[in-house]
DNA sequence: CCGTTTTATTAGGCACACCTAACTCTATAT
DNA sequence: ATATAGAGTTAGGTGTGCCTAATAAAACGG
């Protein structure tokens, strides 16, 4: 019964992710997301099918509880590590993405206790995003993206959606990372940009950018 | 050119360690060190005879100068995890194998750096044996086997050639650990055990084992 | 010296995870 | 209404890394 390889655990963690904001996934966001050719994909989830780890209907792919709760598991061993290579191995939050992911498969559950107690049971990765408890549980915030705020109107960031490592050490260079307040001081129309407030100085930032920092 | 597999690396490592007290490895051992049929292993060798990695005669395995380099690049992950391991997240070294065989083959040599810093340069593994610097240079240190000692003879222990966990437990419940001090008090005939003072204490030891203890 | 054990290889096959090319079906745009 | 674009699958194929069974060659023991 115990049937998980790393590329199982890769698809599971993507599946769980594409979720978040298109419910059934489709298999051509599936194959972007994991840079992998579609009838690869197609014939993979196939496979998870079968192994009862999602449901695949004419709307798309889901994950089953069995398959969600393997997601959660991984992305647990991700943002572990994640905050391991940060607070302790001394990474930039911009580095650690791609180390983690490899990093993930190789995490056994000691291994996952181990790395928690030494960080003193961090709460949430570098890019603020929670980190399920051994037992799956995730803790929830209602968040708002920064780009639907209004003038005048603040918050304090929460978590930071972003792969790209450009655009991350951007974003840390003008001081926009989780816990930091941020004031939006002006929001310029037809979709334009909004100017924010940060820690005293003042920044133009993208519509699309801003979407993907969650404040509260 | 760029033609490395976890497995292949799994090879090379063990075919190093082999090398260490068989000279031309034989396929029969490599075979039962990765715990692989015959077949299989006579099979990888012949890949990696072609990627130039091995030199593959009646006698036997060997390394090339290659495979020498890319083995040692392997060595030097595992014994940098299995120092991260136990110096920061908390193992014992008996619990370290295992894991960091995994490890070794997911670290980037940015995270290789990172993790040697964070340690503070460490020269070898838990059990003692020495960690190759980044350009694959070892330190190497004139030892004799515990076991060869005669009575009254002393030494500090340097390094424990042993992989099985009950075993290290054991030992480390002895004190028997690098750099303490051991004393043979008495050897007895015929290939039987070796009573050693350690830290106050007398214990009788095998000669099997005592062999796998390198002192200075 | 000959039979037995050990060692190594060959042959054939399988699971996994990927690919391209070709096809079907649906949504959209003119 | 028809052409086109997009999404998804099927078909066929590849490379890697493992297996068992059979075979060949070497080493050893009496
Ligand atoms: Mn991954
Ligand atoms: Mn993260
Ligand atoms: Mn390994
Ligand atoms: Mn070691």
């Amino acid at each position: 019964m115990k049937a998980d390889t790393p590329r199982i655990e890769e698809y599971l963690e993507s599946i769980y992710k594409l979720q978040q904001d298109e419910h059934p996934v489709s298999t051509s966001r599936l194959a972007e997301h994991l840079k992998l050719s579609a009838p690869s994909v197609s014939e993979m989830t196939k496979k998870l099918a079968q192994k009862k780890l999602v449901n695949h209907t004419e709307k798309g792919i889901c994950l089953t509880q069995e398959g969600n709760r393997i997601a959660k598991k991984v992305i647990r061993r991700h943002r572990l590590s994640e905050r391991l290579l940060t607070d302790i191995l001394g990474f930039r939050w911009d580095e650690v993405h791609d180390e983690a992911c490899r990093l993930e498969h190789a995490i056994s559950p000691e291994m996952e206790k181990h790395i928690e107690e030494s960080l003193g049971n961090p709460k949430t990765c570098p890019h603020g995003f929670p980190i399920p408890d051994e037992n799956g549980v995730i803790v929830k915030e209602k968040l708002r993206p920064l780009s639907e705020l209004k003038a005048r109107d603040k918050g304090i960031i929460v978590s930071v959606f972003e792969e790209d490592p450009k655009m991350l050490q951007y974003l840390a260079s003008l001081g926009l990372i989780p816990e930091v307040c941020v004031k939006v001081e002006e929001v310029a129309p037809f979709g334009g940009p909004l100017i924010v407030c940060v820690s005293g100085s003042r920044y133009a930032l993208g519509r699309e950018v801003a979407s993907k920092i969650k404040v509260k």
